[in-house]
DNA sequence: ATCTAAGTGTACGTTAACGTCAACTTGGAG
DNA sequence: CTCCAAGTTGACGTTAACGTACACTTAGAT
């Protein structure tokens, strides 16, 4: 299954729609980690797995999330934990995240409903 | 039901646990009015009806809009169509919300899934 | 009347998340 | 080898969404 297939940078960039700039921004922040090739290279190259975290981060950012929390979250998602302590965080990280999902859902469920009654009110209003 | 109350700044600054600045801000920024009362005062005064727009605010905030987008909703939330043409715009303006309210449900379900699958193989993990 | 906590306008400061420009370097087609 | 489009490293610019500081003004308790 390890397809060796590489991108470039504005390759991914055309992908997902978004600058060079930013990818290497991201890559600043250590969000993303460029294969650079054996280091005879002095231009980046990405892998598949790079570019399912781009767009891991891409979905946060749409999702409201900040760089940041998105970082954390893609960290403990990739960290290999050694003790007992350590799963235990990322058990209850991971219930945190999930309970603020949960009431996010909820609220778009709430704005959605909202929005659904002001459509129908103007609807209704056949005549002026 | 016209419940007289009235809010200083700092009122509801505690009540959304948010500075006096940032709805000073949001008033800037004409998302918020204040009622200076018969302008005999200086001072700004909040009615139920500005609470609730704040409120509507926030949450859009906490949704990932930004403000400019929270502005363009609450805009036509409260305008006050006068013919078909405007009605029709509206109409399709909540139908483009709804679709991306529903994308972004869509989203957090995935998202949901991928943590509860991630947390999941952790807690399989009962021996190291 | 007075005093002080709360509010006001003005303006400059800050942070995240990139955009943009300049001065190179790299790599692949011809 | 030669060229040039594509990539690289700084570094400074920009915008949204406030924070903060200052020099007043206002309101309400005493």
């Amino acid at each position: 299954m390890s397809e060796e297939r590489y991108f470039t940078i504005s390759e991914l960039a055309n992908i997902f729609d978004i600058s060079s700039r930013t990818i290497r921004y991201y890559e600043e922040m250590g969000m993303l980690t460029s294969v650079t090739r054996e280091s005879l290279t002095k231009q980046r190259s990405y892998t598949n797995t790079e570019r399912r975290r781009l767009k891991l981060i891409l979905r946060g950012k749409k999702l409201g999330f900040s760089l940041q929390e998105i970082k954390e979250m893609i960290d403990l998602y990739e960290s290999n934990p050694e003790g007992k302590v350590e799963r235990e965080r990322i058990i209850e990280f991971a219930d945190k995240k999930l309970k603020e999902i949960d009431e996010q859902i909820l609220q778009l469920q709430i704005l959605k409903e909202e929005i659904l009654a002001h459509r129908k009110r103007f609807l209704d209003v056949k005549q002026t």
